[in-house]
DNA sequence: ACGGATATTACAAAGCCTTGCATAACGGAC
DNA sequence: GTCCGTTATGCAAGGCTTTGTAATATCCGT
């Protein structure tokens, strides 16, 4: 039914091996037979099969993409960009996701292993020993993550975070909490270290709860531990565990920005709907995602590590933060 | 490097026949050989190369999935849905997205064709005689579309915007726009349908206006219109679109649900965190995620269509919708 | 003890393509 | 006219697995 590169051969009166170079040679083959074999191959819908070519060449011309969770919308701006630089090279994205299950984690790695040329793993919640395993497996690609060993595309949270917190200063807060994300994520430690970093050198001590369920549910559980440390402020780990503490502050009897401040990270499309509108951290997903699939091509290539990049976040100011009122923002207050 | 079948079998001492049978076919062979050749198998970390295994069953394990958008929030829950029931039965699925671009659609079917056993459309753009012909050369599962040669996994968007329909008008409105989304868009044209028919027989002619980009910014542009319209309620495409318009009313001063009653569809998890919280038609995209998986499984093994399904959907009210206001509901009203 | 059914394993072909090497054709240099 | 270097094409092996068929062993009834 599918037409095969024999068929081509026979139908142009040329040798398969030359149908052959005319795809993954043409410089090899004369310009006149090229052509001959293209048009024929055109007229009889021929296109390589993959599988063939896989078995012998070694390589698929597929990257496995594992994400956390495809609903989480820090995810889809990234995998599309991902798929989009992929598709432009002519590779196709396998997608899989974890729940935020380091062990589903581990088996989709090794599932994925034999069909791809290599595997994006964006935001790993594995330990470096491990993911140091898979990487002799397959060539792996980090994103949101920091390896020595391995190569790495990594949004600049700490800056983001330092801003952010630098944002709540100048707006008087001095009772700042800082809310992680689940535990093994390489983003919420960095964020954490860095708040904690900027409050300390501002003269407080930020009130940390952490681990969080980087969702919607995990801000709404936590808000009352807001309240309890008599926060003023608050930077979440990411935009849904934000609108999530702006929710259950709200059925509290607590206003954001009025008596809470709250900033997010992503700047999700959330960010730009809610209300208030969420101050958040903008972070650089298109081009992480794009820049991960060169770097994956090139690794698959050379199996040479190559270097980490690390891409610039910014402040996105919007209606979520407001200045410290009295009632709150002195350390002392609420003890 | 890596093992091979032929590894296995001279480690355990039998033919490569035997150990590739003790993967595809256990039953015949030997529980006392077979728990060896595991065993081995084990150790090498040998596992089946899918490329050769796809030569030769001329079956990859694999599908696509194509889709509109990634990141409208439509979509993410169906691939999960798909992904994770794909994975169950021991496929992997190819995600690609269109941009909403009809003729990228048709070329990322061909160039799927050849690397899946099928290709699950999501609300497809394409004309009907152009997907006849591209399920000549790959299986074809449509999602969000019905055609009659297709198996095809429906939502009843049309029960859905009568329900929506019916709940406006027990609020008391009689001056509804409905808002299409894009360009052929099955489901556009279901809600528009059954919405207009509802209308109608509540006796009053509903305001249409369609095609519209089913986004946010969508629903802020089509969002002057409806005032113009003075209309006391709208349904829109879907909650992107609905939260749109909620913010283009606002900024024109226009308030929700005060003066203007919206419903979206999807139930996305935006139309939950919303202010005001969206009322809004529930989807089953989980369901059909794992549906439509199935039925492509099923027909790629079969080859011969299997029919159409319908899934329901559900009215979920919140609180973006009033009851009618004096200034507004009246068909004479702001003419 | 023997024919025949059953169970288990080995053999070998086939699936489609890539690629190192051999061959052929051709032009130019000497 | 011979030899060499180019260029274009053919040849055949090889990649890893599945699967129809053959071979062997086992066991039954008689």
């Amino acid at each position: 039914m599918r037409s095969t590169i024999r068929d081509v051969a026979r139908a142009s009166g040329v040798h398969i091996s030359t149908v052959s170079r005319t795809f993954s040679a043409p410089h090899m083959v004369n310009p006149e037979t090229r052509s001959r074999v293209l048009a024929t191959a055109a007229s009889l819908g021929y296109r390589p099969n993959r599988a063939a070519r896989a078995l012998i060449t070694g390589r698929t011309g597929n990257v496995g993409l594992i994400v956390a969770d495809i609903a989480n919308p820090f995810f889809p701006p990234l995998i599309k960009a991902a798929e989009s630089q992929a598709r432009d090279r002519d590779y196709s994205i396998f997608v899989a996701e974890t729940d935020e299950d380091p062990t589903v984690e581990e088996n989709l790695v090794r599932a994925l292993a034999k069909q791809v040329d290599g595997v994006l793993l964006c935001s790993p919640r594995m330990s470096n020993d491990l993911i140091e395993k898979l990487s002799k497996e397959v060539p792996l690609v980090l994103i949101n993550r920091s390896m020595p060993s391995l190569p790495c595309v990594l949004m600049d949270v700490s800056l983001g975070a330092r801003q952010a917190v630098d944002h709540l200063i100048e707006l008087g807060h001095s009772r700042v909490a800082i809310l992680g994300g689940p535990r093994g994520s390489w983003t919420s430690r960095e964020i954490r270290k860095a708040s904690v970093a900027a409050c300390r050198q501002a003269g407080f001590e930020p009130i940390v709860l952490s681990p969080n369920q980087p969702t919607v549910d995990g801000g709404i559980a936590i808000a009352e531990r807001v309240v309890q440390e008599s926060a003023s402020a608050v930077v979440a780990y990411n935009d849904l565990m934000a609108i999530g503490v702006i929710e259950g502050l709200d059925s509290l009897g607590v206003r954001v920005p009025e008596d809470v401040s709250v900033i997010g990270f992503d700047d999700s499309t959330l960010a730009r709907i809610s209300r208030p509108r969420l101050t958040t951290v903008s972070n650089p997903t298109l081009a992480a995602g794009r820049t991960a699939v060169d770097m994956l091509l090139q690794l698959s290539d050379d199996r040479r590590a190559t270097g980490q990049v690390m891409l610039q976040t910014e402040l996105i100011v919007r209606a979520s933060t407001n200045p410290a009122t009295g009632s709150h923002g002195t350390p002392e207050e609420g003890r």
